[in-house]
DNA sequence: AAAGCGTATATTGTCGACAATTAACCCTGA
DNA sequence: TCAGGGTTAATTGTCGACAATATACGCTTT
């Protein structure tokens, strides 16, 4: 079960996140234009907390702006996946290591628990692992570094641009089992508090995903919704 | 020599490089309350433009919003410079590596000639090193990475901060000529193009700067300019 | 006197209008 | 037909005013 608990209490919240969600999932496609007016009468409300919103976005990577001109949906492309994933391999990297110091027993007996349920839905053949499961297992990796800023850096700067790219590119398949058992592998390093060796897997887990995402791209790259460059 | 051009086309760029200066300088102190009204009427530019300036502050790391209340300058502390070095080694170790694969010779001949003239500096007892010298080192291995991600969280959501954190502490002493060493190092391990190493490296470097700073900051914490919490 | 409630004040959030800049179009000329 | 320049239209940037929320203050009550 994910559960990101951000809620929103201002207009321009809501807005924001209502803007994160449909870019992230294609409803306004990948390169498109926002158009601040436009947005306005479409979202009812102002144009001052769509320009909030607008800049938001930008901090999250999920959209480019350029002075007196407007702002476009990222592109996206096989250089921005490697080169998100670089970043990646580098944060959840240093997260497994902080984590396999910082989390308390609890906090591990927990994730073990969360891998078997896990276990449970790849062998009954649900598909649930892949999206939200993978999800939650590394959110709970980050949140179990304790480092703030670590956290911050991932979840508002990485996380969101993450998953538009699995998204929009269908990230459903094999892999799963795979996967699944370097999960199993990383908390067991962490169960072990082997923080050198639960930073390696991880890296190398997600060097691995990266690999996987870079045929995907290739191959469905084609069929990908967007905007003409 | 430094050389981050950001060129502010906008009123609001102006106001941003400007708070942005006057808090990572200390002109605004640390957890002080920044009030729009009074931005306003300081800074000769409407509430709508201070409001973009603070969130963009705010994807900095400088300051903290809450809605409906306002937002603070950070609060400089152990904990806090404790994470952000952690950020930090986890990424620049990710852009040593990359740099080692990625710049070109006549960049890591540029990098050599410029450690050179750093080595004048420190033999002539000149402090430039420790301040610009350093930063620019890291600068040009950042870019060196080639990964526009990574240059832009870097730069984006920790540079900031970390000048802030020098600047307020007071950054110069010892540990020049050994951090010299340390970057002649790396900048080998780059041009033997060992990526391996150049990240081992580099990450061993931030951790001892690291260190030494958690040092200094024990000693220099109460004579530190702040607001009380 | 202390605690709780209600009002008053100050601050942030939102809005519509105006100014400045860009890009689109048409028109002219070679 | 194509290149260049100027004008027009559309979009973004900035502003001041109003609405909504939170804090501060004073009053009442025990």
């Amino acid at each position: 079960m994910v559960h990101f608990t951000e809620q929103a209490v201002t207009s321009s919240d809501k807005t924001f996140f209502q803007l994160r969600k449909d870019i992230v999932e294609g409803v306004i496609l990948s390169g498109s234009k926002l158009s601040e007016t436009e947005l306005s009468t479409n979202y009812g409300v102002s144009r001052a907390v769509i320009r909030e919103a607008i800049n938001r976005l930008e901090s999250c990577h999920l959209v480019e702006r350029k002075a007196n001109v407007g702002a476009r949906v990222v592109a996206i492309s096989l250089e921005g996946l490697v080169e998100l994933y670089q970043v990646r391999e580098a944060l959840e990297g240093m997260a497994a290591r902080l984590a396999a110091t910082n989390m308390t027993d609890q906090e591990i007996a927990d994730l073990n628990s969360l891998l078997n349920s896990h276990f449970k839905s790849v062998q009954t053949g649900e598909t649930y692992y892949q999206e939200a499961g993978d999800v939650d297992f590394h959110y709970r990796i980050v949140q179990g570094s304790k480092n703030s800023h670590l956290i911050s850096v991932l979840i508002d700067s990485n996380y969101h641009l993450i998953r538009m790219y699995r998204v929009q590119l269908g990230m459903a398949g094999p892999r799963v089992t795979t996967a699944f058992d370097e999960h199993k592998h990383i908390v067991e390093a962490i169960s072990n508090r082997d923080a050198e060796l639960a930073e390696m897997l991880m890296r190398r887990h997600i060097l691995y995903t990266k690999n996987n995402l870079e045929k995907k791209l290739n191959t469905n790259f084609k069929n990908l919704k967007r905007v003409k460059p």
